[in-house]
DNA sequence: TCAAAAGTGTTCCTGTTACACCCATGA
DNA sequence: TCATGGGTGTAACAGGAACACTTTTGA
């Protein structure tokens, strides 16, 4: 049993939110730039202490709304970061989450708490303050895998979408190429998304087909 | 922004251990019975507060010890249960751990904190405190989902055992029965085990030769 | 009419599943 | 010698991977 009893113990909890989307054909994490000491212009996750009345998943959407102004997007616990060392100013232990949002539905502002907030290449990231480098590296695995056996990149793309974007994502976050046809095929049986009837004029070639997701709530499936 | 500071938070942080054994062809879960009220006669998860200079993990290993004796078998952290009611007592966060032990190495012995400790089966559970219902829950998944892409079965097993124990665990884990010969063979290609040259006589039947895990260590295979 | 991306089926191959009999021992 | 669990290979099948050409549009 613990030697301190629950009046001795002084430890603060926190949230971050890793917070990712695809951009320019790369999938990016949202960080903001450090005001003060001794993390002093230094990037990082978003993220803060979570309230006495409040799960540590309604802090990360809080943080979410500040951040990108957004709220029905996916949305999981990653796991919890508690070294006693990890923050300078005390014992804080971190109840990381991550999200997903699309691109287009964010434009970020900055506040006058931050010296600036923007989207980083998850393969090139600044030094990060904190543990945050290892918060991206485990979020980044678990949403590689989680890609593959759920249909959570509904988060990832705006309401209609063509099957060659959808195929993009993957792509970008698997770092691999998939087979076009194969592809097409397997999301076809997972019955996941349905055609809108519409296409996509403008471009110089043929018009491609609209779709959307059917469920925008977690479902497993086997897509690739 | 949190509308607390630092100073003014007052959340307790605590780890409990879902300790997991296959015992007469069940698995089973570690629960203590509760002495204090509002939980007297209870049945929870063992667990408490952590100490201003542990990890978690390192919490969940203490706890692991002085409920089993043992220290070298597989944990891992769980998730975090958050919920500002789930402990009557006041606001106390649990950062919940898994650990796999091997039946044989465990004796368990009452203390004074508890009024008994004994495995439960987890499809006959008593009433849980707390949140344990779902801790127990989801340590389930999580475990039922490891075993089919990593070794961690490792774990659960006496240093020495049969292909068919090997099974037996597996079976017990998924619910389902496994065929032997394609067993036999996919266990063969993973070269997770080694045979020992022993063999397991007393038994009115041919004996069974004797394997060892190679790395008790997490290794990613695909089992099942 | 040309360039560019959209859209579409079939074949091959690999890996998974199903399945039955002999072996070694203790009683 | 009998009962019991241990130990072994092959054939059929299904699912995954590889692959190329036609269509539709805007310029």
């Amino acid at each position: 049993m613990a030697k301190y009893h629950a009046s001795t113990q002084n430890i603060k909890v926190a949230v971050d939110a890793a917070i990712l989307t695809i951009r320019e054909d790369e999938l990016c994490v949202l960080l903001i730039q450090m005001k003060k000491a001794p993390f002093e212009a230094q990037w990082a996750l978003p993220g803060g202490l979570i309230e006495e009345d409040e799960t540590t998943e309604t802090a990360a959407q809080r943080i979410l709304k500040e951040s990108t102004g957004l709220t029905q997007v996916y949305l999981e616990q990653l796991m919890t970061f508690d070294e006693p060392d990890r923050d300078p100013a005390g014992r804080v232990i971190s109840v990381a989450h991550v999200a997903l949002v699309p691109d287009e539905k964010v434009s970020l502002t900055t506040n006058e708490k931050y010296m600036d907030v923007r989207w980083w290449p998850v393969s090139k990231l600044p030094p990060l303050a904190y543990d945050h480098k290892q918060v991206v590296k485990i979020t980044v695995e678990r949403i590689k895998t989680k890609i593959q056996y759920t249909n959570i990149v509904w988060s990832l793309l705006p309401k209609e979408f063509t099957l060659t974007e959808l195929q993009r994502v993957y792509e970008i976050i698997l770092g691999e190429t998939l087979d076009k046809r194969n592809f097409r095929k397997r999301i076809a049986e997972l019955h996941m998304i349905k055609a809108t009837g519409k296409k996509r004029y403008g471009q110089a070639h043929r018009p491609a087909a609209l779709y959307r997701f059917k469920d925008k709530k977690l479902v497993f499936v086997q897509v690739v």
